[in-house]
DNA sequence: TCATTTAATGTTTTT
DNA sequence: CATTAAATGA
C-alpha cells in the first residue's frame, strides 16, 4: 500500500507519525495538526500490515471518532477504517464489559445509567435514608460520589478514607460514604453503571481477571489516546495496563488546552507520562497552521499568564492578518444584535459561508439571545451541545419503556414510566414500591412479582394499574428475540399509550415533542436497515448499547450545513473557524464566579479562553456587555480580567473607549515548567481482602447460636443482625419456614418485617 | 390519586 | 427567568 500520504506532513508531524514502536508523547499546540498526527499514524500502521482490531484509539467525543474514522477511511479504504477499535473512553470500556460482563456478575445487556437517572437514584437514597434534603444536596453527593469513582475509590474505599470522610463531615454531609454505598448496591440490583462505573469497573476488571487484562493486552498492540491533557486517572490506569505488554503507546495532547479538570481530568497524566514509560519519545508539535500570526501570538500572551505549563513555543507562518476586535455593548441584547450584522456585513463583503462564523459563549444558557437575533434576520444556525436530544422528556420517556423491554430491573426507568402514561399509580404506591423493594434487595420489577407485594396493602384501581403495566411489559418482552428493534420501539409507542397522549397534544410543545418521537423512531429504524445481519439481528437490545452513549451530533443531521455555530466553549474544542465570536467576557460569568477563588480554576478558566482565541483562523472578535439579565433581574458588568491580558498590539477595542482602562503589564514568568510531577500520593487500588464468609446452613442445629457471617439463612430469635440501610437490630420474632421466613427485627429506626429469602443481612452474634 | 397553584432555587463546562 | 419541588384542594 502506498505511503504517498506522508508527504503532507512537516518534519516533526513525520517523525511523531513514524515513530510506531514504543511510547510517544506528542505535546501539540493548537491548530498544529493534532488530528492529522493522529490519522496519519493509524494509516501508516495500517499500511505496515498492522491489523486494524489490533489498534485502539480512544478519542474525547463520539463525533471525534467518527470523524477520524472517515479521514482514515479516505486515506487506507473504508474497509479497514471501519475494523478499527475507535471511540470514547466510554462506548470502548462498555463494550469490553458487556463482552466480559459475566465476571462482574452483571448481564451483558446491562443498563448505563445517564447523569439524570443517577441523580434520581440519589435522590431516592436522601428521601428514604430521611437526610434533609437541604444539606445533602443531590448534585453534590452526585458529584463527589462521581469524582471518587473517577480516582478509583470505590464505595469500600470511601468508607476507609478519613480524608473524604472529614471532608464530607466539613460540609455537614457525614452520610455520603453511606450514600455512596447504598448506591451501589442499588445499581447492581438494577443491572445497570453510570458513567463512571464504565471506567471503574473497567478497572476492576483488568485489576481482578488477570487472564482478561492479558486477553485484552494481547489484541491490542498500538494504543492511540487523544486529548491526553483531559484523561483522569480512571482511564490512565486503565490505558497503563492495557498496554503494559506491548508498550506502543501514544498520546497526544496540550497542557494549555486542558479544561475538564470538574470531571477529574488532571494535567499531571501528561506530566507524569516521563515517570511511566522511561524510554518515552517526545514530540512537540509548535506550528499552527490555523490561525493568522495576530491570533496565535495574542493567544501566547494570555497563556502566558499561568504559572503551570510545559513550555512551547506556538508560532504562525500564516498572514499577520487583522487585529482583534474587542466590542463593549450595553445590554445582552445589542450584544447579538451587533454579532448578527457583523455576520451578515462580513458574510456579503469577503464571501464567507455561514458555516464560516462560530459564536461561542461560556455557559449554555447564552444561546437564547443569539438565536432570537439570528431568527430575525433570517441567518440559519444550529447550537450544539445544551439539552440533548437523547435527554429530552418524551425521548426519555419512549427509551424507558425500551430499556425496560430489555432489563425490567432498570428501576430508574421502571419509575419513570410506570404512571406514565397515567394508570392510577401515584406518587406514594411507587415510593412504597422502592422503599420495600430496597430493603429486600430486590428490584422493583422483582417485588411486583414477590408474596411481598401482598403485603404492601396496595388499592384495587392501583393494582389493576400495576397489572396492566406488567401485561405490556412482559407481552414484549416475549417478542423482543425475533422481532426488530424498530418494529419493537413503535409498537411500544402505542401500546403505551405515550403516542396517544403526545399525538393528541396539538400545543406548539406538544407537536414538537411528537416529532422528536418521530425522529428517534426514523433513528431506530436506520438503526435496524444499517444493522440487519443474520448473525447479529438488529435487535432492542443491541440498539440501546449504544444510546445511552450518545449525545447530540451523533445524530444525521441531513439538515443544511451552511449554518452559523453557536456552542459553548468546552464543545468547541478540536475546532476551527474563519471568524469567531467569543461572547460575554465579562467577570464572573467568564472568569466564572466560582473559580476565581482559587488559583487552579481560574488557571483552568484562562486555559478555556486561550481555547477559545485559538479556535478562530481569521477574524476575532471578543466582546462583553455593560447589564446583563440574570434570574430574571439587571445586573451590571465589568469587562473580564482576561481582556486585560492580551497584548494591547494584537487588539483593537473598537468603539468602546476603554483602551485607556487595560495597562498590559506583561508578568514574568520566572519558572519555566512548574506543575509538580510528583505521582500523585495515590489511593490503594489494590483488590480488596475478602473477609471470609461464612454462610449459615439452613440445617444449622436448632440450638446453637447462628455464627458470624453474612446470611439469607435461617436465623434464632434473639440474634444480633446488620442490614445494609438500617444498621444494627435484633431478632424479635420468626414465622414461617425457611426459605419463607419471615423475621421481625428492632432497628434504632424502629420495627421491620423482612423476608429472610431476599433480606441481605449479616449476623453479629 | 391528580390537577392546579405557589414557593423556592439555581447557572459552569460533558461522557 | 424557568424549571421544578412542595402545598393545596378536589
Amino acid at each position: 500500500m502506498t505511503t504517498d500520504f506522508l508527504n503532507e506532513l512537516n518534519e516533526s508531524q513525520l517523525a511523531a507519525v513514524t515513530s510506531v514502536d514504543g511510547a510517544s508523547l506528542v505535546i501539540a499546540g493548537a491548530g498544529s495538526g493534532k488530528t492529522r498526527v493522529l490519522t496519519y499514524r493509524i494509516a501508516y500502521l495500517l499500511s505496515k500490515d498492522v491489523a486494524p482490531w489490533e489498534i485502539m484509539a480512544l478519542t474525547f467525543t463520539n463525533k471525534a471518532a467518527k470523524e477520524m474514522k472517515e479521514r482514515i477511511g479516505k486515506l487506507v479504504g473504508n474497509e479497514r477504517a471501519t475494523k478499527l477499535v475507535m471511540g470514547t473512553f466510554h462506548s470502548i470500556f462498555a463494550k469490553i464489559l458487556r463482552a466480559e460482563a459475566h465476571h462482574l456478575n452483571f448481564p451483558s445487556s446491562f443498563t448505563i445509567y445517564d447523569t439524570q437517572d443517577a441523580k434520581n437514584l440519589i435522590k431516592s437514597i436522601v428521601k428514604e435514608l430521611k437526610l434533609d434534603p437541604q444539606t445533602y444536596k443531590i448534585n453534590d453527593i452526585a458529584s463527589r460520589i462521581s469524582s471518587a469513582k473517577n480516582n478509583l475509590i470505590t464505595a469500600a474505599g470511601y468508607e476507609g478514607n478519613e480524608q473524604l470522610k472529614s471532608s464530607d463531615r466539613q460540609a455537614r454531609m457525614p452520610e455520603v460514604s453511606r450514600i455512596y454505598k447504598i448506591y451501589q448496591h442499588r445499581c447492581a440490583a438494577a443491572k445497570s453503571m453510570d458513567f463512571d462505573d464504565l471506567l471503574l469497573n473497567m478497572n476492576i476488571l483488568l485489576r481482578d481477571f488477570p487472564e482478561v487484562l492479558e486477553k485484552y493486552q494481547n489484541k491490542y498492540k498500538y494504543i492511540m489516546v487523544d486529548e491526553y491533557q483531559d484523561t483522569n486517572f480512571s482511564q490512565y490506569l486503565a490505558i497503563k495496563k492495557l498496554c503494559a505488554r506491548h508498550q506502543n503507546l501514544c498520546v497526544v495532547g496540550d497542557d494549555a488546552q486542558s479544561i475538564y479538570s470538574f470531571r477529574g481530568a488532571q494535567i499531571e497524566n501528561i506530566l507524569n507520562f516521563r515517570n511511566d514509560y522511561k524510554n518515552y519519545k517526545l514530540f512537540k508539535l509548535e506550528q499552527n497552521y490555523r490561525s493568522t500570526q495576530t491570533i496565535v501570538e495574542a493567544a501566547n500572551s494570555i497563556i502566558a499568564k499561568n504559572r503551570n505549563q510545559i513550555k512551547k513555543d506556538v508560532y504562525s507562518e500564516n498572514e499577520v492578518g487583522s487585529k482583534i476586535i474587542i466590542k463593549e455593548t450595553v445590554t445582552e441584547v445589542e450584544e447579538a444584535y451587533i454579532i448578527s450584522n457583523e455576520i451578515t456585513d462580513l458574510r456579503l463583503r469577503d464571501h464567507y459561508d455561514y458555516a464560516d462564523f462560530a459564536i461561542l459563549y461560556r455557559t449554555n444558557a447564552q444561546s437564547r439571545v443569539f438565536e432570537e437575533a439570528l431568527r430575525k434576520r433570517n441567518i440559519p444556525y444550529r447550537i450544539y451541545g445544551g439539552l440533548s436530544f437523547y435527554q429530552r422528556k418524551e425521548v426519555k420517556d419512549l427509551l424507558a419503556y425500551c430499556r425496560m423491554i430489555v432489563n425490567p430491573d432498570d428501576n430508574e426507568s421502571l419509575k419513570r414510566v410506570i404512571n406514565h402514561p397515567k394508570r392510577q399509580i401515584g406518587d406514594t404506591t411507587v415510593e412504597k414500591l422502592e422503599e420495600a423493594a430496597a430493603a429486600q434487595n430486590l428490584s422493583i420489577w422483582n417485588l411486583l412479582h414477590s408474596p411481598e407485594i401482598t403485603a404492601l396493602g396496595i388499592g384495587g384501581k392501583t393494582a389493576g394499574g400495576i397489572k396492566k403495566f406488567i401485561e405490556i411489559i412482559t407481552s414484549f418482552q416475549k417478542k423482543l428475540s425475533n422481532t426488530d428493534a424498530y418494529t419493537l420501539a413503535s409498537e411500544l409507542n402505542s401500546a403505551s399509550g405515550l403516542n396517544k397522549e403526545i399525538y393528541e397534544d396539538k400545543t406548539p410543545e406538544g407537536i414538537s415533542r411528537y416529532e422528536n418521537v418521530q425522529e428517534l423512531l426514523n433513528g431506530i429504524r436506520e438503526f435496524v436497515s444499517s444493522n440487519n445481519s443474520e448473525e447479529e439481528p438488529p435487535t432492542l437490545d443491541r440498539y440501546l448499547q449504544n444510546v445511552s452513549l450518545l449525545t447530540n451530533d451523533d445524530m444525521n443531521n441531513k439538515t443544511e450545513t451552511d449554518q452559523v455555530n453557536l456552542m459553548s466553549i468546552h464543545s468547541s474544542k478540536g475546532l476551527e473557524f474563519k471568524n469567531v465570536f467569543l461572547a460575554g467576557v465579562e467577570e464572573e460569568l467568564f472568569p466564572s464566579k466560582l473559580s476565581i477563588n482559587s488559583l487552579r480554576e481560574l488557571e483552568e478558566e484562562r486555559r478555556l479562553f486561550y481555547v477559545a482565541v485559538t479556535r478562530a483562523a481569521q477574524n476575532l472578535m471578543i466582546s462583553f456587555t455593560k447589564s446583563r439579565f440574570k434570574y430574571g433581574n439587571l445586573h451590571s458588568c465589568r469587562p473580564s480580567r482576561f481582556l486585560q491580558e492580551i497584548n494591547p498590539k494584537y487588539t483593537d477595542y473598537k468603539g468602546s473607549g476603554l483602551k485607556s482602562n487595560f495597562d498590559y503589564e506583561p508578568e514574568p514568568n520566572t519558572e519555566d515548567t512548574v506543575i509538580s510531577t510528583d505521582t500523585n500520593p495515590r489511593l490503594n487500588f489494590s483488590k480488596p481482602q475478602t473477609t471470609p464468609q461464612i454462610n449459615i446452613k439452613k440445617d444449622t442445629a436448632s440450638n446453637a447460636a447462628p455464627s458470624a457471617g453474612t446470611t439469607n439463612a435461617k436465623l434464632e430469635i434473639g440474634a444480633t443482625v446488620e442490614h445494609e440501610r438500617f444498621g444494627k437490630g435484633k431478632v424479635l420474632h420468626l414465622e414461617g419456614d425457611f426459605p419463607n421466613q419471615k423475621a421481625t427485627i428492632t432497628f434504632a429506626s424502629g420495627e421491620k418485617q423482612l423476608l429472610l429469602k431476599f433480606a441481605k443481612l449479616t449476623v453479629i452474634g
